[in-house]
DNA sequence: CTCTTAACCTGGACGC
DNA sequence: TGCGTCCAGGTTAAGA
């Protein structure tokens, strides 16, 4: 479910009720996510102060002086601030009780998400191998045109690579290549620097708008006050397969393909 | 290295 | 109403 506007909507919802707040107790329910619940949010978490909130690619972070609870929300993950009378809803794994008395719940049906522990002053392994942030100086035109020579996979799939840049899933690969006129299925090899630079500002523009909107809500991605992304109404290829191109002028209809078993959608008239 | 594929898991939509 | 099938916003392990 969550690419990175809504991994960013997810942290500026919690930071207002997080940071500088202290952990009074820890609930967990089902310890078997994607790995094993870190044993440190029983035995450590307790008791301490979240200094800070952060967000590094799909990854959030709750910052305390022993160690930082790292989070990934996989699919089907949410995260929601609420009164702990609250009634437990079915997929609710773990609770973080504050010193605010209001909760922090972890949901997620598919239990694809995660939640470890980061020790101090070190990078959780999982942060290790990931690529530039999309809005740092570091992810542009060359930067993209050097990694990707001589790859022959679709630069949809090198797009949503976490380690070429991070926080660009499904949604948004497609909605940035219709935005830079790129065809998904096309070689990363074969896109020319130029059209590289297009493509990174591309991203920077469409994660910036869907950040402004909350985020993208298809099924059931909330943020923490329980409210959807209004980015949905903003799609130009994403799941409009066999309707009319939005482009001024254009009487195409969009495609649907497969590429690295995700769907994919685009104009086959503006991407080229 | 790079690339492709299967797998992880649940729920909702759809066809019969 | 029920049952089978397919699909979904992510990631990784294994194999070619």
């Amino acid at each position: 479910m969550p690419e990175l506007p809504e991994v960013e909507t997810t942290r500026a919802g919690l930071a207002p009720h997080l940071i500088g707040r202290c952990v009074r107790a820890v609930r967990l329910h089902r310890a078997d996510l994607r790995f094993p619940i870190a044993p440190e949010l029983a035995s450590v978490l307790p008791g301490l102060m979240i200094a800070d909130v952060r967000r590094r690619a799909k990854y959030l972070l709750l910052d305390t002086a022993q160690g930082s609870v790292l989070l990934h929300l996989g699919m089907s993950g949410s995260l929601r601030v609420l009164n702990p009378a609250a009634p437990l809803k079915r997929h609710d794994h773990i609770e973080i009780d504050l010193d605010s008395g209001l909760s922090l719940r972890l949901h997620d049906p598919r239990r694809f998400g995660c939640c470890l522990w980061q020790a101090p002053q070190s990078v959780h392994p999982l942060l290790q191998k990931l690529g530039p942030e999309p809005f740092d100086l570091s992810f542009n035109a060359d930067y993209l045109y050097r990694l990707s020579r001589g790859r022959s996979a679709a630069v949809k799939t090198f797009l949503m690579d976490q380690q070429s840049v991070v926080g660009v899933g499904n949604i948004y690969a497609a909605e940035a290549l219709f935005a830079a006129g790129i065809d998904p299925r096309r070689a990363a090899g074969a896109v020319s620097r130029a059209r590289y630079a297009k493509l990174c500002a591309a991203v920077r523009m469409i994660l910036g708008d869907a950040i402004s909107q909350g985020g993208t809500t298809l099924r059931d991605f909330l943020n923490p006050s329980g409210s959807p992304g209004y980015f949905a109404q903003r799609l130009s290829v994403y799941g409009r397969e066999g309707k009319s191109c939005v482009t001024p002028g254009c009487r195409s209809t969009i495609a649907q393909v497969t590429l690295g078993q995700r769907a994919s959608f685009f104009c086959p008239s503006c991407q080229r």
